[in-house]
DNA sequence: CCTGAAAAGAACTTTCT
DNA sequence: AGAAAGTTCTTTTCAGG
């Protein structure tokens, strides 16, 4: 497992994290290192699988989608072939940007995007149709985006090292 | 508002959204375009901020942050200056993914990563010290990442066009 | 106005020290 | 790791639909 970031890829990653378009030079400057030593990181925590993927992120509104959802949903009895079986279908669904399995009296929590109400009542009877060892489905209507991201803060200070 | 997205718009936007290092050339001949004229449909997305940012999605485990926690809040009475604040404090917390005001019971959900519970344990003192006005917090331990993202679908047939 | 193609410029990748 | 040469991508320019 050769991924011992040390405080270098952990200031990049900070960086990139924000925007990924960031000219290696400008991070090289940020961080103490040359542009070449930047892209080379990167390229190293990229095959790593450390940086997972790069991104573009839209505007909800911009394209017409501007509704989000948060879905709860409770299994009738857990159990993790269900689970594996929901996680590879949802995978394939694209209105679910994100699915967490959770602990409390639900199990199961999800970020989904739609056109309107009506185009999220169809989803929500698709996952019921697909999935009968769903029991329900609590939804929360997002009526404002506070803040959206994935970002993970990075220390730089690294505890054991 | 220059945002009128044809269908090249949408099937760029598309693959950009699953990786924004894809070359141009390639998007170029996905979509049956020139690599030129896809540089500059891009170029006019990001000014137009229908992408609002490319980021670099990283690991949770690589990078020592393994916990994810999904927070259910419940406010006082809910005001929108109250709002407004917290969603000011929620910007500057690296921890909070993302943060939601929705319908319901609960009134803001947060999607928060954390070393440990520990951790998470101070982040969410912290929210109840800096917002008196939130009653409770109501937390779910994140098991599994079944899904994760912010990929948006963007139909190529557009309704009024 | 937007496309496509070629030239100019800038970034990334590789090699070497 | 850093610096420079080599390669590739992006950006600009320009002619055409």
């Amino acid at each position: 497992m050769p991924d011992a970031l040390d405080g270098f890829d952990r200031k990049i990653l900070q960086l990139v994290q924000r925007d990924c378009h960031m000219k290696a030079e400008l991070i090289a400057e940020a961080v103490g290192l040359s542009a070449s030593a930047v892209q080379r990181r990167l390229k190293r925590m990229r095959t790593d699988k450390i940086i997972t993927a790069e991104i573009a992120v839209v505007d909800r509104k911009a394209i017409g989608r501007p509704m989000t959802f948060v879905a709860g949903l409770e299994i009738e009895r857990e159990n993790y072939s269900a689970l594996a079986k929901f996680r590879a279908w949802a995978d394939k669904q694209d209105e679910i940007q994100q699915a967490y399995y959770v602990t409390g009296s639900t199990d199961i929590i999800l970020i989904i995007s739609a056109e309107d109400v009506e185009a999220y009542d169809a989803i929500s009877a698709s996952i019921m149709m697909h999935h009968p060892q769903i029991r329900r489905i609590n939804t929360n209507v997002v009526l404002n985006v506070l803040k959206l991201g994935l970002f993970l803060p990075v220390e730089s200070e690294v505890p054991g090292d």
